[in-house]
DNA sequence: ATAAACTTTCAGTAATTTCTGAAACTTCTG
DNA sequence: CAGAAGTTTCAGAAATTACTGAAAGTTTAT
């Protein structure tokens, strides 16, 4: 499981990168060993490769499949487990995305549910709440949104990304296109 | 600058959520209490409210600074220095959104163009090499998209959020409607 | 059942990040 | 220009997060 330089590059920029995308830095580097090796590799081969412990490599790799990025791949004649990606890049990044809107929208949402449901004190209280209403109905549309980007599928995603500024023409003419969905502020 | 219950809870929780979207515990309290604060606040009234030192406050107004989230706000006869949110909240979204995007997509596309402009060893780099480029083209997608929806503005944003599955159907009938735009896989 | 091959857990340690508070710095004011 | 009012910096302390490695657990083969 000798690492290529071009390879180790890439592996340890994942992990210098990975604290900034939710993970931690060996979390990053057992992702891109695993995406760059098109064979399967045991846990094992990846403690060697990036020269951490096997438990941190265990712990490591249950995180990944957590975040539903690797998956386990049996092979035949071996008793040990081996690990792919647990799809293509599209699909890596997609989970990438759905798994932090989880832990960074969602819980923010629910608190601001609650907090908004409460009588405001008084006048200072009233506008704050006023404020957490609007950051409320951002992110839900945030949400909305990405839901529903997710449900286009790769390929009328990547024709909507690469559509760039058609979009906004696109939109103004809009009402003309789908008549039946009223303008709403 | 005593805080009431709600604005309390919203602060704390800000504050743990914090580390999630980028800074830390402190940062997030901070910019929340500014936020929530109709009136501007000062430094030391902060230092205060959130039981912090006036260092960790002084360091934490920098950083939401350089996030372009907060910003100084003089009140004509004070001496001392008071702080506002740097615009509405649409406006910090994008802000967060544009700084993240600096941090955790920018520094990962320039290293990959780098390594892909090396001419691949061998077969296992070859491959690797076409992973990474998968990888740096999504990427590519993605910040042109996101500086594309940042050109449309809130307005117009917040139709096309609010079109939800829409989006699809508009899709399928674009190519009548935009036909100079001819069809990009 | 026993052993071999492998994986996971977790207490303790190491590394990293954040926070404090005192000292240095910068304005303003009289 | 002295000093009061305020801000920033930064070395060291505290808190948090990540990692190791030995022990416990699991599975398969005989």
């Amino acid at each position: 499981m000798k690492m290529t330089p071009l390879i180790t590059s890439a592996v340890m920029h994942f992990g210098e990168m990975g604290s900034r995308w939710g993970f931690n830095r060996t979390v990053g580097q057992i992702l891109a060993l695993i995406v760059l090796n098109e064979e399967p590799i045991s846990a094992q081969e990846i403690a060697d490769a990036l020269n951490i412990s096997r438990g941190n490599t265990s712990m490591g790799l249950k995180e990944l499949q957590s975040w539903r990025l690797v998956k386990q791949h049996l092979v035949p004649g071996e008793r040990k487990e081996f690990f792919i990606p647990a799809g293509d890049i599209w699909t890596l990044a997609n989970r990438v995305f759905e798994e932090r809107r989880k832990r960074e929208i969602d819980p923010t949402m629910s608190l601001l549910r609650d907090l908004l449901l409460d009588a405001p004190a008084n006048e200072k209280e009233a506008n704050a709440q006023h404020k957490l209403n609007e950051i409320h109905d951002l992110l839900e549309s945030i949400t909305a949104w990405s839901e529903e980007l997710q449900n286009l599928g790769p390929e009328k995603l990547n024709t909507l990304m690469k559509l760039g500024s058609g979009v906004g023409r696109m939109l103004e003419l809009k009402d003309k296109l789908l008549p039946g969905k009223s303008s709403v502020n």
